[in-house]
DNA sequence: ATAATAGTTTAGGCCTCCCTAAATTTTTTA
DNA sequence: TAAAAAATTTAGGGAGGCCTAAACTATTAT
């Protein structure tokens, strides 16, 4: 098994695209890989024999591939991240599905652990409850300090500080004038089906779940 | 000058520090760009010689190169993509300051037209007035349109959704059960002096001009 | 002005990632 | 079960990106 630092993009895609086709745990066949990665078969067993060799992949000529448990470990990171990007892009940029998805599984490669932690808080996902999200990069640094979260993930009752809104349009302006803009205070009263009420320091007033989504805190 | 898809992220980062290195419009020797990009001076050569032959860069052998038009219009792009992306980093997600640019310098040559404009537009950057923010790939899209608006502006016989209420009260909770409250979608069927009729998911009702200006939506 | 030094390019090599064409193995089917 | 068909791999090649070593050009200093 030689070495193995950072994989390039090509490989992760590979895992991935082998993670894709293994739903039921068999074996992966070089042409189907083939027409889901748009390469030429002989490109595909190229690639698979090196992944062979590092040992993310169980590869037997002729008869396909499967992930390893470490090949399975960068699948479910890649696939978080992708997850994560696609989300950011469409439910906060507001970017168009297809374009979200092309963009975000270029990213899916780049992304840190911390980076990916931080933009999992903002999208109000749990990254410790996911066991089997190990990094296989090197880089292992400190957990970032999540206390940054969506209005919609503050619990009932709370008190929290604006940090960001994720937006600047006329919406803002008419949040701003109900004192909530960043620096300010406000609890949340109450959270019922989308809507969110909020008192700020001058007012109370009750929010969409999409324009809440938008209000990041920090308590 | 040979054919010029998407550049490659080397090429662009070549690029940029051409661009980084020549404040002064001059021509940049191969020594300060090898010691910039930690590159081997041969490989810088080799670099900006195909830079040249795409027409990006004016080379001549021995003495440097400096960008073109053309190439500047990389650089700006590249740029402003950098700067938009840390700030991101930076200032919503809270990444430290040499990771954010680390990860920046990666995503700058992913990033589209429409996600750097919309990440332009949560960072309140205006990306208009930037005239020479030229896109040097094929991907050309639309502009995202925010429209929130008073039920008071709303036409007659538009139908809209409802996101902020601007108050939390008794008056509230009639409206609630009225189906008027975030989420939900509404019609206003006619307003006539003071007075506007609504109809809702489940019932229509008749709101005072003081009431309706509190209810914000979105089109 | 010319020799020494500093800077640059060329030559050649290695790896990845892609390809096509030919060889090989597996599967199908008659 | 053996020949035909399909799938896979090997062989060989090209471009991009990187390297080192050697050749070449420019600059500097005496």
């Amino acid at each position: 098994m030689a070495s193995m630092d950072a994989l390039s993009e090509s490989a992760e895609m590979m895992i991935k695209n082998i993670h894709a086709l293994s739903s039921d745990g068999q074996r992966v066949r070089t042409s189907d890989l083939a027409v889901k990665t748009e390469l030429q078969p002989a490109t595909v067993t190229e690639m698979i024999q090196r992944l062979g060799e590092i040992g993310l992949v169980d590869y037997q000529a002729y008869h396909g591939v499967y992930l390893t448990k470490q090949g399975q470990r960068v699948a479910n990171v890649i696939d978080h991240r992708f997850n994560i990007l696609q989300r950011f892009l469409t439910e906060i940029l507001g970017v168009e599905k297809d374009e979200a998805a092309e963009v975000a599984c270029r990213m899916e490669h780049i992304l840190t652990r911390d980076v990916e932690t931080r933009l999992s808080n903002l999208l109000g996902v749990d990254m410790e409850d996911d066991s089997n999200l190990f990094c296989h990069e090197i880089n292992v640094d400190v957990e970032p300090e999540p206390d940054f979260l969506p209005l919609t993930n503050l619990k009932e009752g709370k008190t929290a500080k604006v940090r960001i809104i994720l937006e600047n349009n006329e919406m803002t302006k008419t949040l701003e004038q109900a004192g909530l803009s960043p620096g300010n205070t406000i609890m949340l009263k109450k959270s019922k089906g989308s809507s969110y009420d909020i008192e700020t320091e001058t007012t109370t007033l009750s929010l969409d779940e999409d324009i809440a989504a938008k209000i990041i805190v920090q308590n």
